[in-house]
DNA sequence: CTGAAAGCGCTTACAG
DNA sequence: CTGAAAGCGCTTACAG
């Protein structure tokens, strides 16, 4: 590959005034010049070398976005935004699917520091774990030092996202959303408790039950995993439990869907029998059977901003904190509540469940 | 942050030396001098320079994918195949969606190879396009005259991908498949004529058919998009088009999800009145309903397998060609021929239909 | 408006 | 087993 001294060379300058033409947007040179320079370089198909200017610069316009599971349409999505945004600026996007595994965490977060990514942004949120938080922290604090910026796009043991979503508030209008259908015994598919977004959401449907004057029965408030199986569990569990529901709120909609696949195999209708909401609006959401009423996040223009926060934070600025806007969007697994709540209004053959045992 | 120079100092070594022992791994350095340095990089917390190391060697253990979105849930998968297996030798993985455009995917091309990225897998097919292909050409030719590696994962201008799948094969034994299910007007909606994948799949449907000795009605075959709303346009056409149908076979699952969509809404039921079937098996094939029989690609083993391919590549090997296989998974969206063939068995209420047209 | 030269942080012959 | 030195491809004061 051709390097700028041959584009030097070929025009007849020095590598200084070619270097001059080729990047410092707006240092005077001569019109002549800069046109041999140009022509030299379209001629040897030049590409200037990103690790010699990153050198100089120790920073490589990268940026690195650490999701959980790239396979996991809220993350894709996500990342597709930061992509839209970067590539609008020459930027490229590293994707890093950690699994919140710390150690790959850590050893994503030190091969970005290794090529000098200019930025890394988390999509996800943190969990709750001292040790590692600390090493992170050390991890960033080295990162920002060295003049990378740093952008979280949900909650985490340092605090507030610096672009996020109001999630609390998103999920307290789905629950009184259905408190409006008429529901009072609404269960709560939780996620993992150790996941900051998933506390922020838990406090939000605490929000919205207080609001309504609804008691909060942790009998139905389930942890689970944040996934389809979670959902499918949180299923059983509530099932098993005996305490009446009419309705199921989960806090992300895989949850939502491993709970429709459930309810599907034991024969309970929805929302007839129970109605069924989630957060997120992935992109599956409306194609479910039947689709599912949910807490939309802008996924995408969370991944855009949160990357142009990234670039303000670069060039010096220190751009305020954002929320963006949730929106309810109610399709068809949510209704009226129904007369008998489950699972006491069971019927008889959707009562065989798994032996787990009951509470 | 610390450069090897200062671990060197605090070592008391030379760089030379601090070099030997941080990477050249069986260089033979006295125990006691390599523990010295060892200690002194973890004090200094030193994480190495890529970029300098890069512009030596003139590649960085960075590999970029391109992709058409990685918000399609084919692509995410091969990614994140790519990506496991990049992390197990500390490569990290750069996502490129270049929604199959000639002028995005050059510029991504472009700036991957100013990073001077170790390798590039090309994860979707290409699309028929001489200037372009001829282009591409140039700059993959420069970055292997480079030393990087370049890996194909599906069909393209220049020929048949490193690693592959048989396409053809695996969509003719779905069409052998609904055949013996006594479908024998099959419909097929086919994607986008200009993409090699897709013509790949249209040769196995018409084996797949001469195999059966089905005559191939042109008619019956639809160009779409490779996307839901490509799935529900061919279902208008094909009700437009009056040629009876048992069975619609789509090229990829999300054609068959838009499809499901639409039948749907016409209130068509699935598989009483029509069969469907797609190619793929992305993650949300088993949940729609009825849950979608399909043609299941090894996608995120392609990625891995992509990956080590272009890492033995890069080894100076000259790997041989790869080609997994696929699988049939039948699920509830195929059944039985039903006795009337669509569209003249349709019921009055669900003719009506876009003003389109019929053919 | 232009150029000579230093230096970013590494690795690697070359010499000892 | 160890070190001095050159050089990868750029950018940027500094001088003119």
């Amino acid at each position: 590959m051709a390097s700028i001294t041959e584009v030097a060379r070929l025009a007849g300058v020095s590598t200084a005034t070619a270097s001059r033409v080729l990047s410092a947007a707006d240092y005077p040179v001569s019109v002549a010049t800069r046109e041999r320079v140009l022509e030299a370089a379209t001629q040897l198909d030049y590409v200037p070398n990103a690790l010699a200017r990153g050198l100089l610069k120790s920073r490589v316009p990268v940026v690195g976005v650490i999701v959980h599971d790239i396979t996991d349409p809220y993350f894709s999505e996500v990342v597709r935004g930061v992509e839209d945004e970067a590539a609008a600026v020459g930027y490229l996007v590293i994707t890093c699917s950690s699994e919140r595994d710390a150690d790959r965490e850590r050893s994503y977060i030190r091969l970005l520091r290794s090529v000098r990514a200019a930025a890394v942004v988390f999509a996800g949120s943190g969990l709750a774990d001292a040790a590692h938080d600390a090493e992170m922290e050390r991890h960033l604090a080295a990162m920002r030092a060295d003049g990378a910026a740093v952008v979280h796009l949900s909650p985490h043991a340092r605090g507030e996202p610096e672009v996020g979503v109001d999630n609390a508030a998103g999920i307290a209008a789905m629950v009184g959303e259905l408190v409006a259908l008429g529901h009072r015994r609404i269960a709560y598919l939780a996620g993992p408790g150790g996941l900051y977004v998933a506390r922020e959401r838990r406090a939000g449907v605490e929000r919205g039950l207080r609001g309504a004057r609804i008691p909060i029965d942790a009998r139905l408030m389930i942890e689970t995993t944040f996934d389809r199986a979670g959902g499918a569990d949180g299923i059983d569990q509530l099932l098993a439990g005996g305490r009446p529901f009419t309705a199921i709120l989960c806090a992300n909609d895989l949850l939502a869907l491993g709970a429709l696949e459930r309810l599907a195999a034991a024969g309970i209708a929805v929302p007839e029998q129970v109605s069924v909401a989630g957060v997120d609006d992935i992109a599956f959401a409306a194609l479910t059977a039947p689709s599912l009423s949910t807490v939309r996040l802008p996924l995408r223009e969370l991944g855009r901003r949160g990357f142009a926060h990234a670039v303000r934070q670069l060039g010096g600025e220190r751009p305020r904190r954002q929320v963006l806007p949730t929106e309810l969007v109610m399709r068809d697994s949510t209704g009226r509540a129904p007369a008998r709540a489950l699972p006491a209004g069971l019927r008889p053959a959707a009562t065989r469940r798994p032996a787990k045992g009951a509470a």
